[in-house]
DNA sequence: GCGGGTTTGTTACAGTGTATCACCGCCAGA
DNA sequence: TCTGGCGGTGATACACTGTAACAAACCCGC
């Protein structure tokens, strides 16, 4: 459910992570565009979370300028295809490591000194959730649960300096 | 736990939210000062989140302007002071309704059709946060979660068109 | 080739939040 | 009383995040 076995393997799943997008699109009947290969491409780069902004800058080269505006529809697309995630509390988006049930609610785990982001699930915190919204009358389309902290491995690293 | 007994007397609390953060400064040696006590006030006459633009703007009057920092250096505090919450998916604030026990989890109920936020809890979801990330080895400083959807009065409006 | 949808480029703009510096009011300490 | 520090405010400018609008390019089926 992690998707660090270790805390090292990061990026190694990127190319595997652009064959998954683009057998995904084609059975959608979607375009796999180059802008969007390259952006999905760029945000599974980094396990930390990127700025639209940043992600713009990392795609352009002297010749050639990738406007913010580009890398936000993109972004839109690829969340809407479920293989981008948006983080709110940082403005900032990180590539999903392994597809979710529709309607399965994700828990982003936020290193707040190595600036990682992990993402994982529990179907524990899932029914607490589903038994109190019940309680309170309310019906839900959509939650975020955001969690911001020390990983593990950072706070192994605090505990040998 | 919830902030409305009724679906009425939103804000008929604000007076008593007042009288409440005025103490609470006295109490920790804070100044409540005259922007302080507008800014609280602003946010706490409505249910509905607002932006801090918004605020700015009904602060002002023609003779007197307030700037927008002003405004966020007013919610700074009154955050720090947990009078008030930041709803991270909307860039907006509201008032806390009922004060917290430090370190427990609050869980937003954001109606995306009359904008109102309710804010709850859940022991259940909490427990099993804490396990999940117990398990990840992860640990945790501060967490947000918001849920948007219909609250009750606006699915019952919707039955009865 | 043609027509109509989708994608991208470009520009401009709106919305959100912060940095910086100056000024004021207050109060402790010389 | 003076004075220096300190927290709060005003004011300006700026950085960052996101969207609207329109034109051009592209693709795909007819
Ligand atoms: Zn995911
Ligand atoms: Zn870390
Ligand atoms: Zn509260
Ligand atoms: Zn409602």
């Amino acid at each position: 459910m992690h998707r660090h076995e270790g805390h090292d393997a990061c990026r190694s799943d990127a190319p595997d992570m652009l064959a998954r997008a683009e057998a995904l699109c084609r059975e959608r009947g979607l375009q796999f565009t180059p802008l969007r290969r390259d952006v999905l491409e760029a945000v599974a780069e980094s396990d930390k979370a990127q700025g639209a902004y940043d992600i713009a800058e990392r795609l352009s080269a002297p010749g050639k300028r990738v406007a913010p505006v580009s890398v936000y529809r993109a972004l839109d697309f690829l969340m809407e295809q479920g293989l981008v995630h948006r983080i709110a509390s940082r403005n900032a988006f990180i590539p999903c490591a392994h597809g979710h049930a529709p309607g399965e609610g994700v828990i982003f785990l936020i290193c707040r000194s190595c600036g990682a982001v992990d993402e994982t699930s529990s179907a524990d915190v899932e029914g607490g959730l589903e038994r109190t919204l019940e309680r309170a009358g309310f019906t839900p389309t959509h939650s975020i649960l955001e969690v911001e902290g020390d990983c593990g491995a950072c706070r192994e690293r605090e505990r040998t300096p």
